[in-house]
DNA sequence: ATGTGCACATAGGCTGTCCCTATGCCTCTG
DNA sequence: CAGAGGCATAGGGACAGCCTATGTGCACAT
């Protein structure tokens, strides 16, 4: 099901987002670089979208309705993921030769990282970060070889080399679709769970390996081949959604959708699902610079889930 | 700064998206309701702008590469947050007449609402909901009225009248920008925190109304004026970033902020800026139909939350 | 009262984007 | 070796969006 086509254009919403804040439709077309009355067609449009009237429009500027306020803010969530998504594409582009190189694991680079490089943006604006994404043993050796200035990996052993620090956790958790037996049980043992064949990635892939390695620990040994072999995230969410079968993810991967109620978490009985995710870099040559930056932001981001209620 | 191009189109990022789901560009296409060709050109346009390839395209299909992974995974927290946007744009339109009506104040339907609407719709999807927000004596007189099914107030204290749950907490933060004084010490005494003169909405509002009241029960009676009144949230915030000076404001309003570092939370000493958010009834008229399926999506949410580590 | 300034709306014309149909090319498979 | 499935390219047409120029309404000052 794709996305209506209502909210698919986010300029308009970031010029509403404009208007709130510079209080008239002609300074926030001068702040996006465009003429006065484009801005205001472009609101009219977006009021007949929407459907209702999102501005007061008098002779000393323009004011948000408190339909508006509310547009604008759900926008403003909108917004801020696309400010992240925009963070995280612009460390894809090798085009400066920039001078931050990062290598990430795929849940680091995609849960976390987007907020610590626009952290990073703020305190040394400069630095461009070059992001390169895989598993583990690419993130080890891409330090090792010093093709990367810090690394993250999800990994419970340290590669030899490396320094490491703790810098934010995950958890692999069991999700099924609501109407799915399990959903009204809310919890399964480590053996049921293993006997049943799940959707899962590709052998090889980092969540997989840490799930069966989570088994083995918990002294299971015999474990169901996979349900369906899908080779992204997405793709097995939305089997697993599709109510095809259960799927083992990271925690972050499917937060929105166990919010949401489309999956419903399943606890697994006596396995040990968590992980820590770290900071690695070469043994003894501690960062400097803006990675030492980078790397503080991404620890206080640890202490500050605790600072919260 | 309006947010940049590259990432103003929604509709190309949630085709990338049905790409990885479908497997192939052809049926990502087909689930768009456009053609095979249109969606050729539109992720290669994609590509263009992103800088990198963003699919591996093989004569059996198309998948993603590990940077199509990584783009189509922060693109999915973009679609995830615009699908509330539509949640709560359809909510705001009265034009079918729907059976569910709810009245609430900003913050709620700002931060949470939307949410509980989506789940809401996967509880019975042919429940229209229409929202009508405003300040807690709004949202009383509505559902008094009987013109609203179901009231979520943040009021410490329930109208007559009415019966409640609470739902969900919230809590008043006060934050400055990164180069304030404040930002070093994080934390002010109530009475200093009174004395200087903030950024706020204008008097009357729930979010004012309750910084006074807390002072108010802290023993503090003098409080200096406003240093600037503004109309909208988003307005306040923007000027607490630009420095101008210190804002009181929801946390929900301002987590995102604080998590990036452009605003400091600054702890006030010894008041109490919690306030619990509650759904609001008439007594002796329990929910029944969508309503009561909206009241027990909106605590459930409450539990969830101790559910988290 | 009346003029002046500010802010938004409307009109007209043009450019560019986006989409569709038709077709070509490649690869895997039977 | 032929057919099917999948993606890319080509060409043409419709429409959305933007700009400049101008009109309208309100507030405030003289």
């Amino acid at each position: 099901m794709p996305l209506p086509s209502r909210v698919t254009d986010l300029t308009s919403f970031d010029l509403l987002r404009s208007v709130a804040e510079l209080g008239s439709i002609g300074r926030a077309a001068q702040a996006h670089g465009m003429s006065q009355p484009s801005a205001s067609e472009r609101l009219k449009t977006l009021e007949g979208r929407v459907g209702v009237t999102l501005l007061e429009r008098t002779s000393r500027g323009a004011r948000l309705t408190t339909s508006g306020q509310l547009v604008a803010g759900w926008a403003a969530q909108v917004l801020a993921r696309a400010a992240d998504l925009d963070a995280g594409i612009t460390s894809l582009r090798a085009d400066r030769q920039s001078h931050l190189r990062v290598a990430a694991s795929l849940t680091v680079a995609e849960y976390l990282l987007p907020a610590w490089l626009i952290a990073l943006r703020s305190v040394s604006p400069d630095t461009a970060t070059v992001l390169s994404a895989g598993n583990s043993v690419h993130v080890a050796e891409q330090v090792l070889a010093q093709k990367a200035d810090l690394g993250f990996v999800e990994s419970t052993d340290v590669p030899q080399g490396l320094a490491s620090r703790v810098v934010a956790h995950d958890e692999l958790v069991l999700v099924v679709a609501p109407d799915h037996p399990w959903a009204r049980r809310r919890r399964v043992t480590a053996a049921k769970a293993a006997a049943t064949p799940l959707v899962s990635r590709e052998s090889g892939s980092g969540t997989r390996q840490a799930w069966e390695q989570a088994l083995t620990s918990a002294g299971i040994t015999e474990s169901a081949g996979p349900l369906l072999e899908m080779s992204s995230t997405t793709a097995i969410k939305a089997a697993a959604i599709g109510g095809i079968g259960p799927a083992v993810l990271s925690l972050h991967t499917v937060a929105a959708d166990v919010a949401a109620r489309t999956l419903v978490r399943v606890e697994v009985g006596e396995v040990d699902l968590h992980r820590a995710l770290r900071a690695v870099w070469p043994s003894g040559r501690t960062p400097r610079g803006p990675a030492s930056d980078l790397l503080t932001i991404a620890t206080r981001s640890l202490t500050d889930r605790a600072d919260r209620r």
